[in-house]
DNA sequence: CTCCCGTCGGGGTATAGACG
DNA sequence: CGTCTATACCCCGACGGGAG
């Protein structure tokens, strides 16, 4: 994706001083960012802390609105570092090394541009198809090579499709972003990035080997449904047999955390 | 010097909130 | 409701300053 700028929004050629007053701008707003809701910012506000007017803000932007897609722009760019994860080889022995990686380095890319991300995604989910678009460009080069890299070690069966394992990959990755979304105070507050981490890494490697399994079975008896069923519930043992409480459950945390 | 890009100040318009 | 007030939006024309 290219975000270069070269023109502001009267059509002139952005020279060096024009680059330096917009990258002064989104950085105030990113600043801004650290304290304000991304609904609070405002165009006098963003300016003021640039060191600019308000009428250069709209030499560069159309609204706060505006500023915010350039923010996430630049948010989406920077999901590279996951790409390269994607690059290496995957096998049944290291897929849970590298799905950690993976969801390090999301939440690396979260942590960096939560606010901007987060808005993002509100106004995608509210409709505006611009940024619904923005968010689809980060989405399906995920989805697709997380799908390639499940593929690799898990490749589609008869009761396990291409289009299942793409599923799978959407799945996964809508846990990951959700958990990265998560405020870190609040993740700590409850059971931990680390522990979430690494359980949801081993989540992806049950997903991705209980399908390999099921392959398996299919490539020597023709199973049936019920059979597949049953063989995958075989391969991830003790999954449902404990009923696990979350701390929130046992100790309310919520309300601990509400008083404090 | 001139030219042109970028910035600024001023002010009209729009909008939200308080109040009766 | 309507009115008042504060604030934000955003356009216009003038000015500043760097390059040639």
């Amino acid at each position: 994706m290219n975000t270069e700028v070269t023109k502001n929004k009267q059509g002139q050629t952005l020279g060096r001083k024009g680059q330096e007053t917009r990258a002064k701008l989104m950085e105030a707003a990113r600043q801004l960012l650290d304290t304000h809701s991304p609904v609070e910012l405002t165009a006098v506000s963003i300016a003021a802390e640039a060191g600019t007017s308000p009428a250069s803000f709209y030499m560069y932007f159309d609204d706060t609105k505006d500023i915010l897609f350039a923010l996430s722009e630049v948010a989406g760019e920077d999901m590279a570092a996951i790409h390269a994860i994607f690059d290496q080889a995957w096998t049944s022995d290291d897929i849970e090394e590298h799905a950690r990686k993976v969801i390090d380095a999301l939440n690396e890319v979260w942590a960096r541009h939560r606010q901007v991300l987060r808005f993002r995604n509100m106004e995608a989910d509210r409709g505006d198809p611009r940024f619904e678009e923005l968010r689809m460009n980060t989405y399906v080069p995920f989805i697709e090579r997380f799908a390639q890299r499940i593929l690799a070690i898990s490749p589609p069966s008869a009761t396990r499709k291409r289009a299942d394992v793409y599923s799978e990959a959407t799945i996964l990755h809508a846990a990951m972003e959700r958990l990265a979304a998560t405020e870190p105070s609040v993740m700590e507050k409850g059971l931990g990035l680390k522990r979430i981490t690494n359980n949801l890494a081993r989540v992806v490697k049950m997903v991705v080997l209980g399908g390999q399994a099921v392959a398996k079975v299919e490539a020597t008896a023709p199973a049936t449904k019920a059979a597949a069923v049953q063989t995958r519930n075989e391969v991830a043992p003790g999954v449902v047999k404990t009923k696990p409480r979350s701390r929130v459950e046992r100790t309310g945390t919520t309300k601990t955390a509400k008083a404090a």
